[in-house]
DNA sequence: ATTCGAGATAACCATTCTTGTTACAGCAAA
DNA sequence: TTTGCTGTAACAAGAATGGTTATCTCGAAT
């Protein structure tokens, strides 16, 4: 399939957060995310309602609502937020079972299970290496 | 997306054909894998043509046409079965550009590429680590 | 040269995912 | 009570995926 946006739009509304929390401005509206994203405030609100879910970020409700990180940039890894917004596995099993009767039909899953498994876990470390943080500040210094 | 099954169907198919050789059977046929992975024959050819123009396989045309392994199960690993099925990136960019004139928006792209090319990067270290022929192995030994 | 079994490929379909969009209800601070 | 923003449902467009049928092509064997 064609990768999604998800991770992408994220890290990206996270990092910006980071940079107007650093300019002093704490409360961040979707729309205001969503005007440097470039996308609509509904795609922004889904991608922070996950994010919330995972405790990475803050809403707060009635009027003058809005976001805030609830952790520092330095401690929000990518893996946070891969595992926030992603549930899919990198790499999909057969659409339908394979074939019981021959041998290999019978026990590729589980043998493809574990190497994906070991797959996804090098990727998770790898993501758990950058932090918003470290975004951030590549995107800045460009 | 929902991930998809290409890579499975490709390693697969790859691993059967190790198996039927080990077995005396030479060329086989994309229908008799398709009985193996459940699937449409079509889906089968499409799947070896990729692997043929990587060079994972060879075809013989023909009367008694069919497939055979290029290289030893033992020597093709599952990057290479990878970067003969798979095009897209794990993750994706953003679908409309962002915007230019907000400061993340101007520069994260390059900074989420260098990111997500270290995850890539450990993936593929992943995927190398894995033959066809430890995978076929590890499916008879359920 | 003809036959024939198989690959190559185009075309089409249903399904599913993703993203964008509108609309509206809910909430709490002022 | 007003106000501004979140929460979420609903829907549409577009693309990807996998399955299917049909037709053409190839080349070994006869």
């Amino acid at each position: 399939m064609a990768a999604n946006s998800r991770l992408t739009v994220a890290v990206h509304v996270l990092a910006w957060m980071a940079l107007v929390h650093g300019r002093g401005r704490d409360l961040v509206t979707s729309e205001q995310a969503a005007d440097s994203v470039n996308t609509n405030p509904v795609v922004i609100r889904r991608s922070l309602g996950a994010l919330r879910a995972a405790g990475l970020v803050e809403v707060r409700h009635g009027a003058g609502a809005g976001w805030r990180l609830a952790r520092e940039p330095e401690s929000i890894t990518l893996l946070d937020v891969y595992r926030a917004v992603e549930d899919e596995p990198l790499f999909g099993l057969h659409r339908s079972e394979p074939n019981p009767k021959c041998p290999v039909g019978a026990g590729i899953q589980p043998a493809l299970r574990q190497a994906y498994g070991e797959v996804e876990e090098a990727a998770r470390n790898a993501l758990g290496g950058t932090t918003i943080a470290d975004v951030l500040r590549e995107t800045l210094s460009a």
